[in-house]
DNA sequence: ACCTGAACACCGTTCAAGT
DNA sequence: ACCTGAACACCGTTCAAGT
């Protein structure tokens, strides 16, 4: 007689992504998710085949939210705000996604397709077909290392921070402008 | 009659600085640290508080490394290119250093206190004295943006990776030449 | 004064045994 | 068919006992 499922991926991956913001990566034990879902540890091995896995998939999970958050008319500054703000909501998550510790699974694109996919669209009306891709990559960069050093604590040396994001996406934006073809 | 030490806090930090480029930071076990240096791993304790002030004294003697590189003369672009080169030598300690996963000790000033010294210097010549905090962080952000994806694989988009370092080098140090005060 | 084995509380993971 | 306790090989860390 088969038992009904105790629980279930959906419910395994939501308690991972809830213990990764709580307690960080570290505390994203196979222990921790299973006491969360009201089942022993070896029982998530039906689900899911690894540790690593799991993370893979809240990798993924996240990944999907930033997607949808994406609006399709979104300026350059409104792409580069939103993840800002979703940086601020899920900081281990967004983390994971954009500097993962090795060993961690790679993000598809450039953050996410359809956010990729935007920008491209959008770099390509300012600097043209050639360099669109650079353009965007720019623009990433720039927007990934900024937030990656404000969650870190990297902005120790005073001034507004504020600021300096602003400073920087109206400065980018511009030069990107400024093309010499 | 005292023993003679048989290791030091130096051979411990060297050899945990090799086995995080050979294994990863999850490689720098205590154990495999003490392997290295001839010792068991409670003797590790009489040098070192812990594992993570053992990571934390890695990610300062990278940060000296990476300052002792550093040319006095360096333009902006010689930093960057140094920082890159830098990454690719020793990948995963740029990692810890740059972009650290949570709990890993933060990288003091922007990128070493002489590196940020000297960008400093060179932001204020090319955007004046208000907005050279704003300018240096934005270079810093796109350079450890750039390099962390980079590293990840995070440019799975095709194109020319080394155009995409190119274009935005020199189209950020353009953007902030063009100050409109 | 330094080093060690033994021990403790954890990990991820496997597997035979239960229902 | 799912779940479990027990077990294995690891962790970091402490500490009494050796030299």
């Amino acid at each position: 007689m088969p038992t009904p499922d105790r629980t279930s991926v959906d419910a395994i991956v939501t308690a991972a992504r809830e213990l990764l913001e709580e307690d960080g990566l570290a505390g994203v034990t196979m222990q921790a998710v299973a006491e969360r879902v009201g089942v022993r540890a070896p029982s998530l091995y039906k689900r899911v085949e690894s540790r690593s896995r799991l993370i893979q998939l809240v990798a993924e999970a996240t990944l999907g939210e930033l997607a949808v958050r994406v609006e399709p008319e979104a300026s350059i500054l409104a792409l580069a705000n939103s993840l800002r703000t979703f940086s601020k909501e899920r900081p281990a998550a967004f983390q994971l996604v954009m500097t993962p510790p090795p060993g961690a699974p790679v993000a598809r694109a450039e953050f996410g397709a359809r956010a990729s996919d935007r920008l491209l669209q959008l770099t390509r009306d300012l600097v043209g077909e050639r360099h669109a891709l650079e353009a965007a990559r720019t623009i990433t960069a720039w927007a990934a290392g900024f937030i990656s050093m404000e969650l870190n604590g990297g902005f120790n040396l005073g001034g507004d921070v504020e600021d300096a994001w602003a400073f920087g996406a109206t400065r980018i934006v511009a030069a990107l402008g400024n093309v010499d073809e």
